[in-house]
DNA sequence: AAAGTTAAAATAATCGCTAAAGCATTGAAA
DNA sequence: TTTCAATGCTTTAGCGATTATTTTAACTTT
């Protein structure tokens, strides 16, 4: 009867053995059936556990070698619940801030055993709303967002943080989303590049915004209000620019609009260099002085600032560190939700400094 | 006898509830014992199957969307063997030329359902190695890859092309893998580069290469040597000069050489765009007139080349076009592989051309 | 020699979903 | 009335791994 039984069984193998385009894969089933010990035995020798002798062990070992076997991670993750993939979602891969942020978050996941899945909400509210979806669907084991310039605290966050999904906002946060968060003070650092202009000498300075919703578009046009405040002078709206796509192109245009409107503007504080590098090229091709003219400072220190002719000063955002930080946030969460562990959400803000170069050494 | 059987499960079901941190996902049997229907039956009326009656489908959506239903995709992985993953590995994420890339990639692969796990080799062909296993481990649907400078026809990729696992290869490419493959004529293209050039009245061209192992900085090293030949220009050795990392900074120090060397140079073609914005960076600031004495190309269309004084001529690469048509050329193999259809690989080679800026208007 | 330990392996229950196959019920064709 | 076939569900059998619980065999102890 036991003989009947172990043909019975061997039957069932054959049958489970479909033939198709996928490359056969070795299961523990295999491992198990070839050196006719159980499935659970296997299991463990390979995850050594200590209920297993030695010789069984090494038997397992050296098949599994054999065969390449490689744990089915679709299995692993259903029964684990989780699939070591982390999602990112950010306005857009192409921007040099991001495009830091990502290399970093991509390395410091793997170092950790995470993978990163990267979607772009390319400003779009709507767009982020789905890559949200995506992710949840997909079931990853945290997400880190830098918001679109049109999104706030709105559904999609709530619903993220509602089912609990460890998550960390980076750089474009929402304040009222209760989740950790990585960013710098924006005001402070807006404040310092205004004040770093004022020092320089200039008296009129002209500043280009950013958006109206994002946060740190607001808190760097508060920095730069406050600033003239502080230092008598007087706040004229006429002299603020709002861009609304932050590209090259609107710093080109709007460089052209400040010295028509204000030609005795000295000095132009832009929301960030790629703006900043727009403004540099027109006044380059109009002749018009920089420093000496109009002193120009930007946002975030792109590499290619350093690279015009004149070179840009800035203000430097630490782009990368910023990436690590928020992966190590997250994995901290990941860490207390695996374990039922309670996290109260952490905020972290690092440090900036302004980069004096060329496009601001008036003295 | 029944009704005790029905207990029995019952009971099974509560036992199986463990409270746990993770929100209480709903599962279709959750909806099937709340409808008092069978789990199948939940399954085929989210699926519009024929053979569902109207009443029972409309109760199954109708509950399924209160209880935020969403079908647990580790579950359906491991059934359908199929992530809607792909993994995409290039040299590094923060080049201009591969961010483009990775922007094409993904949003392509979003319309088509698939997520793009993104992974970096930083030009080493160890990482590389190792970034190749994570995604066969992970057991994505399908890779598209740039190859490393260090990498060849090596081990893994062998590995990718032996497994059968969809597979794509773009701009730095393996000639001898048997795979799908999405490039430029990069000899053909340089070839027109250095013509251009001589067209310009160059006589004596520096060229700034790639590292050596490379396909595609060898192809553009042949076509820049083919012109002269063409041209009867004798070829000078000493006027080539390799990069090792091809970095802003190699620009700038081979441009200091190269003047150093050959004060009569009157022409540099650059393998990228950011060695030549070197290359200009170095020339503006000692005073040699761009494209006057020197006449400058680069390769790539790199965003920036056009904001700098003088704006870079170059070769335009067909970045996003690459990343779109690899997905497709992936996708169009996925789709095989899963109905089990023999797949011939395909080669697409993208069209380039030179777009003439100040750096080399000479006349 | 009976009872108690321990070591090593096997069984079974899940994870949540899919899909082939089976089984009632009902209306229509013969 | 009997037989067929459609309709609407359920059962059953996995996918490949993990892990709590049992079983079996071997070895001590007294």
């Amino acid at each position: 009867m036991g003989f009947n039984f172990n043909q019975t069984k061997t039957q069932k193998t054959f049958k489970t053995s479909i033939t198709n385009h996928f490359m056969k894969e070795t299961t523990l089933k295999e491992i198990a059936n070839t050196l006719g010990i159980s499935i659970t035995t296997v299991s463990k020798a390979l995850k050594n556990y200590p209920d297993v002798s030695e010789k069984t062990r090494q038997a397992v070992l050296d098949l599994a070698k054999d065969l390449h076997y490689t744990p089915n991670s679709f299995a692993v993750n259903l029964r684990t619940k989780e699939s070591k993939t982390i999602g990112l979602i950010i306005p857009e891969v192409m921007h040099h801030f991001f495009s830091n942020v990502i290399n970093a978050i991509i390395d410091e996941a793997e170092k950790n055993g995470y993978l990163v899945i990267i979607l772009q909400s390319n400003e779009s509210i709507e767009l982020e709303k789905k890559q949200v979806e995506l992710l949840i669907n997909k079931r990853v084991d945290g997400i880190i967002m830098s918001l679109s310039n049109e999104s706030n605290f709105d559904e999609h966050i709530k619903e993220i943080i509602n089912r609990k999904i460890p998550f960390v906002m980076f750089d474009k946060i929402s304040k009222l989303a209760n989740c950790s968060k990585v960013l710098i003070d924006d005001q402070k650092a807006a404040m310092s590049a205004t004040q770093h202009l004022i020092d320089k000498g200039c008296k009129k300075i002209a500043h280009i915004r950013g958006p109206l919703n994002p946060q740190n578009a607001i808190d760097r046009y508060i920095g730069y209000k406050k600033t003239l405040d502080k230092n008598q002078i007087p706040y004229d709206p006429t002299l603020v620019y709002t861009c609304e796509n932050v590209t090259f192109q609107e710093g080109l245009d709007f460089a052209k609009q400040i010295i028509e409107e204000h030609p005795d503007v000295d000095g132009v504080f832009a929301v960030t260099d790629l703006v900043a590098v727009g403004v540099l090229s027109y006044f380059n091709d109009h002749k018009i002085k920089v420093p000496q003219q109009v002193a120009v400072i930007g946002f975030s220190n792109w590499f290619m600032s350093q690279v015009l002719t004149p070179k840009l000063s800035t203000v430097d955002q630490p782009s990368h560190e910023m990436g690590v930080a928020s992966f190590h946030l997250l994995l901290e969460e990941m860490n207390a939700h695996k374990e039922n562990i309670a996290f109260a959400p952490k905020t972290l803000i690092l440090e900036t400094n302004i980069i004096e170069r060329d496009s601001s050494r008036k003295s």
